[in-house]
DNA sequence: TCTTGACTTGGAGCAAGGTCCATCTGCTAT
DNA sequence: ATAGCAGATGGACCTTGCTCCAAGTCAAGA
């Protein structure tokens, strides 16, 4: 697949494909004369960027999760403990934004009153 | 108040509650000879700073809708569009952040899996 | 062959949201 | 009265995560 297809696929710009290879998130695409070809390998691992920015992981922690994956199965203790740490933020953040859609809720009817007098 | 109690009680630095004033989220806070007292007004709208924070509005956002309030009822239907097009971002979001907290939950059981092996 | 269009690179620039620093002021306890 | 501490101010600086640009390459169609 071409940079503008995956692109399309995954509704990044180019742009972020690039730089989020020269951040090593996706190992160097291979290229045909020059131009990337990204393989289904390089696509699930977009997949998986993807995933880890909606846990709200920050690129140098995904970075660092795909390193460790590299290493072998004796990094699976130090990636178990930043999937659960993330998982610990994960279910705050959601814990918070549904409270927070609780009050929106509350507003919107609050002001939907108003509006309608 | 002062401004370290404000800060301990919110857990937002020192600075930032002035970056936030100064940036017209927070009305310039009453001193007595220079030194900030924050009312109980005050930290209300800190509250309500923070529970916007939580629904993805940026501060420019936020500040939009505090100056549309300041404006008396007939901003309401602006207001109303704020709100309800928030609802829907944070909606999406808590939908993903959902879906990846399961991702996340099959990737940690699998790991824990071969952690046991 | 010439042009067009997608692609490449390196590096500069940008927006958001802080964060830090030097310097100054004004209590408060010794 | 004096040292020490919290706070104030203005402005520089920083981090994250892109985003844009200039200049060059390459393949394919007219």
């Amino acid at each position: 697949m071409k940079i503008s297809e995956v692109s399309k696929k995954y509704n990044l710009p180019a742009d972020t494909l690039r730089y989020y290879e020269k951040l090593g998130l996706i190992d160097n695409v291979s290229k045909e004369s020059g131009v990337r070809n990204y393989s289904e390998e390089d696509c699930s691992r977009i997949e998986f960027i993807i995933c880890m920015k909606h846990a709200s992981l920050s690129l140098e922690d995904i970075k660092r999760f795909i390193d460790l994956n590299k290493e072998g199965d004796k990094t699976i203790p130090e990636r178990l403990e930043i999937l659960e740490h993330q998982k610990k933020v994960l279910t705050d953040e959601i814990k918070n934004k549904e409270k927070t859609l609780d009050y929106l809720n509350y507003k919107i009817n609050l002001y939907k009153g108003k509006e309608s007098k």
